[in-house]
DNA sequence: GTTGAGGCAGTTGTGTACAACATCACGCCG
DNA sequence: CGGCGTGATGTTGTACACAACTGCCTCAAC
């Protein structure tokens, strides 16, 4: 499912190095996109490896992979850096997700199993439970699993890599800015977002289901410029 | 141009570390990608620090970039093996290049100036001597410029990066098979893509090369595949 | 002859000490 | 009071030694 740990294809044993490697990985990434670190904030290597119980030498590594993601860069005598993403930046993403999530539809789509269905309507349900009682951090979460959902509609590897990686970039700019816009709002849009793709998957219309998000993934951007327009001309960049 | 050595964005001061490091990188991708380390090579590590003038240390993190575009797998006690791709992988790779290929000529086009049309036509004279002394060497360089120049159409960066990704992974693998099909036909049906392209290019007609592009992309995939299949059920799995 | 265990050579993974570099505070000088 | 040099401090970058692991070869037992 995941990018990065270049899932061991075949019978490939996995050796304890890489297992440990995976899990700091994903620990790490999941605090960026998450905003445990958000844009700007500086990650000290011994700390961190101090935090796992390794040294610097393995946690370089990690490190080293999340800097070819795009989400740290490090530079000596500073500190390796969570990056941020411009204006500029953010749209140019925001506009190849729209092609992606079109493409996800269009290419090797998957005809929906029984698991697949099951796990929409668990997210649909999660969604109608963060409406009564909104909270960021869930939202955040909620928002990551389905788009991982999502992913399953594809069996192109290349495109749910390529998706991953630009959501995993973006979504964690989208989510700064949440507290300026309507935390409410967000969440009843994104439960509709929900039903109408449930919707087009239930009939196996996945092609919809691409168009569908596409055309939310145009007007949540549109949301967040007009926000960033609002709250001054102070851009993202960091 | 590069997706990796994070173009410094501004004024950024460029660290003689990262300047090193840029240039390792720079160096072993092109042996990768020009079959100087074929599918299946064992890299070691100690002796490519010991060509470089450096220590372990710098050479790991560089070989930890290359697997993270995919183009080498390193497997304690074993080595630093460069990755091949099977024949399922190749195709999903082609549907997605032919996807991205069209988008480069509707996302964020770039009017072409006098240098980027010189460009071509600099890659069509070039073209045009390689079908006079065919080289196989020298055609797969080519191709590498003219991948490059077609980049230079969109100002998207992530479609540029993702483009080049998917491009270096597949490009040596159709490098591989060039000596079982017909170079000198390889190369005439380049020269005519060329050429088309840089028509609808002259006519400031991405939308056009990009087209043009993309059925050129599905015809050499076609080929490739042909050719797989005449040449006994072997696939090109690594 | 076959098969299994054991050791040996070779490779990547890890830990650690030190070098290179950037930032900031402090104090001197104009 | 402002500007600049200089040192202290903290960070990432590098080198090197050793540990962990894999594959192969040898050799003995059956």
């Amino acid at each position: 499912m995941s990018v990065e740990p270049r899932a061991d294809t075949g019978g490939d044993r996995i050796s304890a190095a890489r297992e440990r490697f995976d899990r700091l990985y994903r620990t790490l990434r999941d605090r960026i996109c998450l905003l445990d670190y958000p844009p700007g904030a500086r990650l000290r290597e011994e700390a961190l490896a101090e935090e796992f119980g390794v040294s610097r030498t393995p946690l370089r590594r990690v490190l080293g992979w999340l800097e070819a993601q795009g989400l740290v860069r490090s530079v000596q005598g500073v500190g390796t850096i969570v990056t941020d993403v411009d204006i500029v930046a953010l749209t140019q993403v925001y506009q190849m997700r729209m092609e992606l999530a079109e493409l996800i539809g269009k290419l090797s789509p998957v005809e929906p199993d029984a698991e697949t269905l099951a796990l929409f309507r668990a997210l649909q349900a999660r969604s109608r439970t963060l409406a009564v009682t909104p909270d960021p951090r869930a939202f955040a979460e909620l928002n990551l699993d389905f788009f991982y959902a999502l992913l399953r509609l594809t069996a192109n590897e290349p495109l749910r890599e390529i998706s991953e990686r630009l959501y995993l970039q973006t979504s964690r700019i989208w989510l700064k800015s949440i507290p300026r816009l309507d935390l409410a709002e967000e969440i009843a849009i994104f439960s509709r977002e929900i039903a109408d793709i449930l919707a087009a998957v239930e009939i196996g219309d996945l092609e919809a289901a691409g168009l569908t998000r596409r055309s939310h993934i145009s007007m949540c951007f549109a949301r967040l410029r007009a926000q960033s327009a609002r709250s001054g001309a102070r851009g993202t960049q960091g």
